[in-house]
DNA sequence: CGTCGAGTTGACAGCCTTCAAGCAAAGTGG
DNA sequence: CCACTTTGCTTGAAGGCTGTCAACTCGACG
């Protein structure tokens, strides 16, 4: 199993802005997050950034290694970050989907295919909404909510990074979703009093945040 | 070679709007496309449209069908497509970015990656001449262009579902370009008289639209 | 010759950005 | 332990890019 492989190595860690992986460069090894949280960035020559995806604990980063290639965009801590190294070609006897890498591939899609969607189409609320109920879920299936809460480090700069807007107004989505009782969200910790409610204004297809 | 196994299969055909995959069904087979063009995209229940992939002769329809797991967007043909069928299950032995499977599913994302950017943090302009420019590159690799144009089968509707635009921004967006001699569009075919000035106006990093 | 889809144009509204200022909490150095 | 700075968050006012609504043209098609 991939977890053996993993635990064959021994940790490591990144602080805070650190980075992962940087443009062009081959990465050491394929990293296990156990703690903290990380993202892939593209920056614009004007300053303007997007972030393309984030990492949780219990992802892969980064998955796409597996197949070849250079990584294309930065990779940064965005809290202190404890992995597990494992080979980049450890997985080559079985990328079907009935592992780890295969899936993990799948999710990246998927995840990737449904930002394009919010990116492309949705609102200001609804993008946020959709950013929250991703993490909130992720979290959970990660084993790290408790009941309607989880650690949320995103500093509303990230959100709006994340989410194609600007910090200010962010800034009013989010106080707008705070005053309509759609979430709380003080000091890095996240509650969503009623998810199915956040996942609708977030316009959220039942098979999107599922992933 | 994976070619050689394409080749023992007749090609099937696809009209204009036809399904080539259906949310939520397995696919019969992956599609390896010899001519026309297809796309990926969501549909919202209030009718907004966003394309997430697009398919063009030579591509495989869809990579990460061999990952498993079942489509979760549609794909439909843009105009009659004539393709050949493979196994999905065809590429187990190697996924590595040695073959063309790997590298497809490379491809896939790192375009997904690329639009994020493009999408989250781009003008109607940028976004557009993004689109135009990574038309062009994919048929000159496909070897279908020919000199500075190339077939362009979209309409103005398509543009913007797949920039995240109105259709009348899109038409308006393209007669600024017109106006400033950066493209020629008229009867489903483009000319890009100077590929290198439409890369800056889409403010593409050196590593987009090459994928 | 009527219909339909695609493209075009104008007027107006709105969501979001930009610019600017102020506040609180956390980190830093003396 | 206390300035001092930095970072993150908040709020207001004004402007712009893009969306919405509507009407018109043109060519393809039957």
């Amino acid at each position: 199993m991939l977890s053996q492989v993993a635990q064959d190595r021994s940790p490591v860690h990144f602080r805070m802005h650190q980075f992962l992986a940087r443009e062009n460069e081959k990465p050491e090894a394929m990293l296990h997050l156990q703690e903290g949280w990380a993202c892939r960035y593209r920056l614009l020559p004007d300053g303007r950034r997007q972030i393309t995806g984030l990492y949780l604990p219990g992802d892969y980063c980064d998955p796409q290694w597996a197949l070849g290639g250079l990584p294309s965009q930065p990779i940064v801590a965005i809290t202190n970050v404890r992995a597990l190294q494992l080979p980049c070609r450890a997985s080559h006897a079985g990328l079907d989907g009935h592992n780890g890498f295969g899936q993990a591939l799948s999710d990246v899609i998927e995840r990737q295919a449904n930002w394009l969607v919010t990116l492309g189409r949705k609102t200001a609320m609804e993008r946020v909404a959709h950013l929250l109920v991703e993490l909130f879920e992720r979290m959970r299936k990660a084993g790290l909510a408790y009941g309607q809460q989880c650690a949320m480090p995103l500093t509303q700069i990230e959100i709006a990074d994340m989410t194609g807007l600007t910090p200010v107004h962010v800034n009013r989505t989010l106080q707008s979703m705070r005053a309509k009782g759609l979430v709380e969200l003080q000091s890095k910790w996240l509650r969503i009093p009623e998810l199915q409610a956040l996942r609708e204004v977030g316009a959220l297809t039942p098979q999107e945040a599922a992933a």
